[in-house]
DNA sequence: TCGATCATTTTGATCGTTCTAATTATTCGG
DNA sequence: CCGAATAATTAGAACGATCAAAATGATCGA
């Protein structure tokens, strides 16, 4: 592999010319930036990498940890995640860098290896809990970084964190709307169980949309832990309940598949039901979902760490001035057609 | 952060013996071992990763690009192919960075940028195809790679070319053995449009195995695009026909689950059908798939690349001594309730 | 006790780049 | 056509680690 000298010593010109034309090109004469930018492409020359890190003391990498590995049909949410930011990121020219952790703790092992190993200059967090080690460390040290999530439980204004967040509640709430428009005067709710941040959230969208009153509230609100089988038992006994819904909400496309395959066993094939995340699977089987705008809430995160469309500039991490944070609306997917009962699409 | 000089002035020695007691401890002195152990606990002290590439000129990093979007519910066994590479390379110190790309042109555009920058020394290549463009730079240009996947077209036993898969014909030959223990007497095959590598070499396996006459066979197999719609139109147009199955096997999940949706749809609830990959919805639909063990390609994967338990060690890349490629066998799970049928899984 | 041998530690150079500061070319008003 | 200002380029040092080889310390048989 060429360096910098031997494009140099190609181009009739120093070291320091050649680092000019790739990074400040601006300000070397036009004859000769042409004469080294073609010197640059003869010998087919790339900077290296690690050679620039130390000097520079800017990895521009980014470095994810990759989502615990689930059994539910949800999951893929993040995986989608990873998938854009790494598209984003190498539109401004950043690398990413991707590990696993068994907990927080063990995350925040990796996190501190990385960061201090000069691996990674700043970290995105998914999935935020309460009281997390993880922002608190990184706030200590002031590593640049910015969560999917809100700090739940912490200082939503505190601007040393970054956070992107997608606003669940309003999203529940247009599904509910929206099946009340439709006609249904039962909405009810399959969620997961309190406290969990994203989960009340959710429930209270759709608390604040139902228009029920309290006790009917109680009577149609169900929560468990998420899963497609768990999600078809509560729909099951919703259904076989004194006060029967006429559609229901689920917190995930997980509950909600169950929700439907309850529901069309039960003969109620046509029951309104509506998920969460829009995953390949609501679209296989013909279920209504509210979707993350994933494509904004990367474009966001990579703004708020790196500015406009800044390269791989990086500001500090607590200025006042502007929001540090992003809070995006999701939009409900609708689908009319049950899949299931049908065994099909577009009919055979 | 502190530098190994640091830590060579708090522990009274050189620089180079701090160096010795972090990469070959057995040449330096208990004594002193200790001291320099101690200093660098104290200080926190980290290798700089990147200084340490320049002179090592070793990135220990492996490149891997993240499979396109699919639409389809497959797709998912990438995401936990990732994932496990993640956590092995972890235990070899190796660091995982991640990109995206348009399509071989732009994926190999990445691979020659990580390359030439240094930023990678090693790359993991999933879905081959016929004339991978990617194979044939790397080879030519002598990069070190494994292939999850065959180079289909290619000499399999070239041992320029390391690859690693699971053999597709033995697993749906095992499932199609299975079911025609169980009674099965028609087992038909839904499958991917030739040429397809992968899908080809698991359809020979429905072939070989399902006992079926030249006529029988072309009336029970059929071939599509991967998706659900498309497998569910297939399986209509099998059991509709004059000689219906009375099982499915499909080249995956997706497939099977439109499969299954069809069945239970025309009445036949309890036709065994089988898919392929093991995918989430196979389990949370209750849906038979045959099982690619993750694990074991990710680490004959690792092993063809940086040898038995070696930390980042990385052979050259045509010794002929050893196989340079594994093919592994997988697993059908079997289930038997399919909850689309129930509503649930194991009743109210 | 001496020189040879082996174990342990240190010194100087180097990886490829960018930073800082100094040097040389060029432009321009008078 | 000169001197000052600005533009363009260059030389030397530095980033933080490891390599290669030299220097020092310890061990041991004769």
């Amino acid at each position: 592999m060429p360096t910098v000298d031997d494009v140099a010593q190609a181009a009739g010109v120093s070291r320091q010319t050649v680092s000019n034309v790739l990074n400040s090109p601006a300000i070397v004469r036009e004859t000769t930036r042409e004469r080294v930018e073609r010197a640059i492409a003869d010998l087919g020359y790339r900077p290296h990498a690690s050679a620039r890190r130390l000097r520079t003391r800017r990895s521009s990498t980014i470095g994810i940890r990759l989502d615990p590995l689930r059994d539910g049909i949800s999951g893929a949410v993040l995986d989608r995640f990873v998938h854009k930011l790494a598209e984003q990121a190498d539109a401004r020219d950043l690398r990413v860098m991707i590990f696993t952790a068994d907990g927080p703790d063990d995350e925040l092992a990796h996190i501190r290896r990385l960061h201090d190993g000069s691996d990674v200059d700043a970290f995105v967090l998914i999935g935020t809990v309460h009281g997390d080690v993880r922002q608190q460390w990184l706030i200590e040290h002031r590593v640049p970084f910015v969560s999917f999530g809100r700090p739940w439980g912490g200082d939503l204004a505190d601007p040393r964190h970054r956070w992107v967040d997608v606003d669940g509640r309003a999203g529940v709430r247009d599904a509910v709307n929206r099946l009340r428009a439709s006609g249904a005067e039962r909405v009810a709710w399959i969620g997961w169980p309190s406290p969990s941040g994203t989960g009340d959230e959710r429930r209270a969208g759709w608390a604040e949309a139902c228009g029920l009153d309290g006790a009917t509230q109680a009577a149609l609100s169900r929560s468990t832990e998420d899963g497609v089988e768990q999600g078809a038992a509560l729909a099951r006994e919703l259904l076989s309940g004194a006060t029967a819904p006429d559609a229901i909400v689920c917190a995930s496309d997980s509950l909600a598949l169950g929700a439907l395959m309850a529901a069309t066993a039960a003969g109620r094939p046509d029951l309104p039901i509506v998920g969460f995340d829009n995953t390949p699977v609501a679209g296989a089987v013909g279920l209504s979902s509210v979707d993350q705008p994933l494509d904004e809430v990367v474009a966001a995160a990579l703004e708020l760490l790196f500015g406009e469309s800044g390269g791989d500039v990086r500001p500090n991490p607590d200025s006042n001035e502007e929001p540090t944070n992003r809070l995006l609306v999701p939009r409900l997917v609708e689908r009319r057609s049950n899949h299931l009962a049908l065994g099909g699409t577009t009919g055979a």
